[in-house]
RNA sequence: GGCUGAGUGGCGAAAUUGGCAUACGCAGCAGACUCAAAAUCUGCCGUCCUUCACUGGGCGUGUGGGUUCAACUCCCACCUCAGCCACCA
């Protein structure tokens, strides 16, 4: 009879067909069962999944198979992003409403991810464009807006002419936007909506600490950064000739002997008002350099203004400039210029002659001569040349300097951020409308919560020009004002998508609940996720965004953790031909195609196994046929034995029996741990070939229940990795019920211990011999036999040694002399 | 410029606590099976020297130093690559 070969397309067709629709497992609510909650970051691809986008899912599903095996309460959730710019794209460019073309993309993305047989919940399926998330969106918005974390202000903003919108500054990319990478970004004052995040800067940066362990140390470094968090002072500066002062921001106070200037940013309140008409032209014509923000060195460049303003501490008088190196959005947008101490006033002042006063002393060393000078001496020291301060350290200095602002009013100790506040308002369609109306007499009105959701019209023109497109529909724009009912104007901005997926996994918990956003208590049992597993791009945005979000629902009583997350884990990407997957570099390997060719399981064995799962990950087809070679392996070796396996057998153990069972406990153990530690799916799956190897080459020595015990274990051992594979193989065991809900087979460290020590024999350090000991031997017996050793003894031969180190069970090393 | 990683065969990689460097796979080579091929199975596969062969030995984890009986692993300095941030006062 010919044997049974591994055909994906059969089997995977079979499985998924029982498969679809019905969803394989559903947690319980009951919270006192021990609870995983494993999610994989919201897909956003604009059209069809390739390889590269599943892997994220391949580590995840993985990790809840497993963990179900385990008798964990397993929630394992998917949905959709709304993808707000990509769908009105395609609306401008194929004549589609986005909602018609965002649907169907769900609708493929679905079937793919069906096809590769992820054990979702599908029950607890959430798209952040369907009204119901809309009206939540719009609950927390007016939650906020009662406690002032949502306002709305007059703002320079950052405006992409492609997509004639705003942008977050986080939407900014060396200048230009993030999805036109060539459209150089310019200024705007506009009114716009802002969540007060900076209101949760400090902590924020503090809950850092809640994630050390859990969290990448790359992802916590770039929040810290981004948050960005400076302490210094701040300090005003009287102008001579006018009742205005003018406040800086500076790190370094002890310096402030050695201001020489004053540099004002180009968006500065006062540069417009001190200066001339020339000057106003040269102020615009910084502004637009700056909005594009040139990577590089952008050449220093500024004007004197004609003004003095006094320093406060000595009474001197200093220049007020403008300089295209002051940014308006960090500090006060003006800076006192030290040039003697600061690499950048440095560069500026010489460029313009203004004069370099050095007022910090090195430690171990003199003043610095100006003239000879050639950069700033930028750390701290000394300070000399300031009045009642010289002779201070820096630290000290600054002391008592912030002190004397303070009691004299001219200034204060003052903490920095970078992180700016989060503009939300967006002049699109796509997205949640912002749930306010503006009244002529009354201001800005909040939409009613019994009004909510606040529905997208359907019948739009979306042309991609100018302003929203919702301006255009008068059934919309038009209501009554919900206090005083007259006519009233509805807000036509729409909410950055970063707030739909700021708070999706929540929703998860409670995907039909109609009357509240979530139930509170199952966010208790659920949250914090255990783990999330996503590409290392959301570092910044999403992963800040979902912390603050997190931080605001507690505070407003709906939640009770800090954190929304307890473990992050960013996965590699996948790299074909040298280069990110991509359809502009022609390299795509599609989920379909994949799918079609080697099958799922192959594809998904292949990207554990490739590399560890937070390495880059090189895609190639001979790679995925190993994969494939190696399931067809197993497939057979199951088939062919299966007749064999009788676990009520009671003939004796040969040789082979005993070594392959020790082969199967000890991969046993090599993967669970993998599993329970770090991850490294590409050595769990090199152990399983190795004891498969092992099978074949004991393969005609095997007695039937040991066949039996090990083609059980062989086929749960390889359920998180190629699920349907192994489910046929269950099948064809003649046992019933999925795999994954049998249990994770534990592993016994008495079969899987090795006959005995394998113990190093080495001479100077270097491998000369090896011997197999009972385990426990004394060192007495080690060194003894070690020196009996026919490869060690020419070694010793004549030699004197100085030394014997021995680790029991390990190794015994012969330091020799002469 | 700052921060964070990484650098091991022809290639992807392994070595988890300082203790056998290169597991597992890909590619390659040889053999078995076959009329033949594919598939499959088996063996070889860092480098140099030695040997008809068996074998034995030197070198070898980006570079240079150090600690140690012993270093891919720890310390110091440097080089290269990648990612993120970047006139942040």
């Amino acid at each position: 009879m010919p044997e049974k070969q591994y055909d994906h397309n059969l089997i995977e067709m079979k499985w998924h067909r029982r498969w679809e629709n019905q969803p394989l497992y559903k947690p319980e609510h009951d919270t006192t069962k021990p609870k995983y909650y494993v999610l994989e970051m919201l897909p956003y691809p604009s059209g069809t999944l390739h390889v590269g986008h599943l892997r994220n899912y391949a580590i995840g599903d993985a990790l809840a198979r497993y963990k179900w095996m385990q008798g964990f309460n397993v929630l394992h959730p998917m949905g959709w992003d709304a993808f707000g710019l990509p769908a009105e794209n395609a609306a401008i460019k194929n004549n589609r409403h986005p909602r018609e073309w965002t649907l169907a993309n769900i609708a493929a993305m679905k079937r793919q991810h069906n096809r590769m047989g992820f054990s979702y919940d599908w029950d607890l399926e959430v798209s952040t464009c369907e009204p119901e998330y809309y009206r939540w969106n719009q609950w927390f918005f007016l939650k906020m807006l009662e406690r002032g974390i949502a306002y709305r202000k007059k703002a320079l903003v950052n405006w992409c002419p492609e997509c004639a919108t705003v942008l977050a500054n986080e939407q900014v990319v060396d200048g230009c936007c993030w999805r036109h990478e060539t459209t150089p970004v310019v200024q705007r004052e506009l009114d716009q909506w802002f969540f007060r995040i900076t209101q949760y800067a400090d902590e924020l940066l503090a809950d850092i600490a809640q994630l050390e362990g859990g969290w990448p140390e790359r992802v916590l470094t770039m929040q810290k950064n981004w948050i960005g968090r400076s302490e210094g002072t701040e300090v005003d500066f009287q102008l001579a000739d006018f009742e205005t002062k003018i406040r800086v921001f500076t790190t370094r106070v002890d310096t402030i002997f050695g201001a020489t200037c004053l540099i004002l940013a180009p968006g500065h309140s006062l540069a417009k008002e001190l200066v001339d008409a020339d000057g106003q032209k040269q102020v615009r014509a910084m502004l637009d350099a700056q909005a594009r923000k040139d990577p590089g060195d952008v050449l220093k460049e500024g004007f004197a203004t004609g003004h003095y303003a006094v320093n406060p501490y000595s009474g001197g008088k200093v220049p007020v400039w403008v300089g295209n190196f002051v940014l308006m959005g960090y500090g006060t947008g003006a800076i006192m210029a030290v040039p003697a101490h600061d690499q950048r006033d440095f560069e500026f002042c010489t460029q313009y002659g203004l004069p370099v006063v050095p007022v910090i002393r090195p430690m171990d060393g003199a003043l610095a001569d100006p003239a000879a000078m050639k950069e700033a001496f930028g750390d701290d020291g000394i300070v000399e040349n300031s009045g009642e301060y010289s002779g201070l350290g820096s630290e000290e200095a600054r002391t008592r300097m912030n002190a004397r602002a303070k009691a004299e009013g001219f200034g204060e100790k003052a903490i920095t951020f970078r992180l700016k506040d989060w503009g939300v308002s967006r002049q699109r369609y796509w997205g949640t409308p912002i749930p306010v109306v503006h009244c002529p007499t009354c201001g800005v009105v909040p939409v009613p919560e019994d009004q909510l959701p606040v529905l997208l019209p359907l019948n739009v023109a979306i042309t991609g020009k100018g302003k929203s497109p919702l301006e255009n529909v008068p059934e919309f724009l038009n209501v009554k004002c919900p206090v005083c009912g007259e006519d009233a104007r509805r807000e036509t901005d729409t909410m950055d998508t970063f707030v739909d997926s700021s708070w999706y996994f929540y929703r998860y918990c409670d995907a039909h609940n109609s009357s509240a956003p979530f139930d509170s208590k199952k966010i208790a049992y659920w949250f914090p996720i255990d783990q999330y597993i996503g590409g290392v791009e959301h570092a910044i945005l999403h992963l800040i965004y979902s912390r603050f979000w997190t931080k605001m629902m507690r505070d407003i009583g709906v939640i009770q953790n800090d954190e929304p997350v307890k473990r992050l884990f960013t996965q590699g990407m996948v790299i074909k031909d040298g280069a990110k997957m991509s359809k502009s570099k022609g390299n795509v390997v599609s989920a379909d195609e994949m799918i079609d060719k080697f099958g799922a399981d192959t594809g998904r064995v292949f990207e554990l196994f490739a590399a560890p799962p937070e390495r880059d990950l090189d895609w190639t087809d001979t790679g995925a046929e190993g994969s494939y070679r190696f399931l067809a392996r197993v497939y057979r070796f199951v088939t062919r034995n299966v007749d064999r396996a009788d676990l009520s057998s009671t003939l004796p153990r040969t040789e082979a029996d005993k070594r392959v069972l020790r082969k199967l406990h000890q991969t046993l153990k090599k993967v669970t741990e993998d599993f329970e530690s770090r991850w490294h799916f590409n050595t769990s799956i090199a152990a399983i070939m190795e004891f498969v190897n092992e099978l074949y080459a004991s393969e005609s020595e095997l007695t039937p229940a040991v066949i039996a015990h090990v083609l059980e274990r062989l086929t749960l051992l390889l359920g998180p990795f190629a699920p349907y594979v192994a489910e046929e193989m269950w099948e064809e065991l003649g046992r019933t019920g999925p795999v994954f809900k049998q249990k994770w087979p534990a592993y016994d460290d008495e079969l899987a211990r090795e006959a005995g020590a394998e113990v190093v024999l080495q001479v100077n350090g270097k491998m000369r011999s090896k011997i197999v000991v009972p385990f426990g031997a004394s060192k007495e017996d080690l060194e003894q036999r070690a020196r009996e050793d026919d490869k060690i003894q020419p070694f010793l031969a004549g030699k004197q040694v100085a030394k014997v180190i021995i680790v029991p069970d390990k190794l015994v090393n012969f330091v020799v002399k002469g």
